[in-house]
DNA sequence: CTTAACTTACTTAGTGCTCGGTAAGTGAGT
DNA sequence: ACTCACTTACCGAGCACTAAGTAAGTTAAG
């Protein structure tokens, strides 16, 4: 193994421990010196790899990106008709993926002020998630899946809403919301609401 | 004016600015001396009125649920049937005051953490909120004004989950989101699902 | 009605600690 | 000879919070 190819899993490496620790106690309520700690190195070693704090913001970011952009190409390898029925599935596997939801979460809140580190990022992040969302209901309409006067912008808003909300009060409250069961019941009402049955 | 008065004055006048603080810069990114110098006091002063930067957060969340329980008594008052024109106008109301709604999204994200300062009070709030629109779902029911297969628990959560999702997008960018035609299309879904029409 | 005792809303000064970040190496790998 | 993934040592700034005092307002005894 090369000294390069090294130095990148050291980064992946720290970049996973980060996330954690982000979503624990947010960026802000995270300092350098926790994650070097639990990363076993020292600080400037941090900041040599990432720059400064907000470089190691950023590539948590993007790494989580890459996960759930393996999401969005799953969904899309799906019929449409299946598509709904993925919604489920995604609530389960993310149930054991909390600390990933939980980051994103705090993260989103963390970055709502215009001038935050992260908010362009989330900003054009949630632009192309709406716009995938409406894009897969376009195409249910073009099959004829749908009822008469839907408006795939404002459905995908409130769709990519519910499911971010629904997630919220779960981190929250794990013992009052059963994640899958509401994700699952949700799915139920977006079938009657997009089929209009 | 007598000195008991006027020091409830003052401390009004604190908890406000701290809200707006808080809701900038969310709680770990607000600082005692942020908020002292913009109340024109020092910082032990705060703590003469607050105990510790803990109690602070508490007032001001403290202050914000009297905003919402009047929101809650006006819903109450009304007819089952005019209950759900009223979600669109409370998103109207809430568009110019930006700055609690983005204090609220921030805190309950900086409070997911069982051990946050203001976890336990959120996870109430939540239980309570949830509750309640269930009752009002259940009365609609009793009134036979609803489809068959209606659970109250459930849509209650993502009734909630709904509007709270929507306000996060709309708080992050306001400018690809209409807070206020997104609610209005909410509410609409939400008649044709409620009343299975 | 006066005044002494008490309460309270603060201030000044300073505590120890943590923060993100820098300067200047070091030592192994290429 | 050079690169680079680090370390040690350090920095000034900011953090929540405390100790001790002050001055004004309130209460109660004489």
């Amino acid at each position: 193994m090369s000294r390069r190819e090294r130095a990148r899993l050291r980064r992946e490496e720290i970049i996973l421990i980060a996330a954690e620790l982000f979503a624990e106690r947010g960026y802000r309520g995270t300092s350098l010196a926790d994650v070097a700690a639990r990363a076993g190195i020292t600080e400037p070693g941090l900041l040599h790899h990432f720059g400064n704090k907000a470089g190691l913001l950023l590539a948590v970011i993007e790494r989580r990106d890459l996960d759930s952009e393996a999401f969005a190409m799953e969904l899309f390898g799906m019929e449409p008709a299946d598509r709904l029925r993925a919604l489920p599935e995604f609530a389960r596997r993310n149930k054991h993926r909390a600390g990933l939801a939980k980051l994103f979460t705090v993260l989103v809140a963390e970055s709502l002020e215009p001038d935050a580190p992260g908010h362009d990022h989330f900003v054009a992040r949630y632009r192309a998630l709406r716009a995938i969302v409406a894009d897969i209901i376009r195409s249910a309409q073009e099959a004829g899946l749908t009822r008469d006067g839907l408006d795939p912008e404002a459905k995908a808003a409130e769709i990519i809403a519910t499911l971010d909300g629904l997630q919220t009060q779960w981190l929250l409250d794990p013992e009052a919301v059963d994640i899958v069961a509401a994700v699952e019941s949700y799915a139920r009402t977006l079938e009657r609401d997009l089929t209009g049955s």
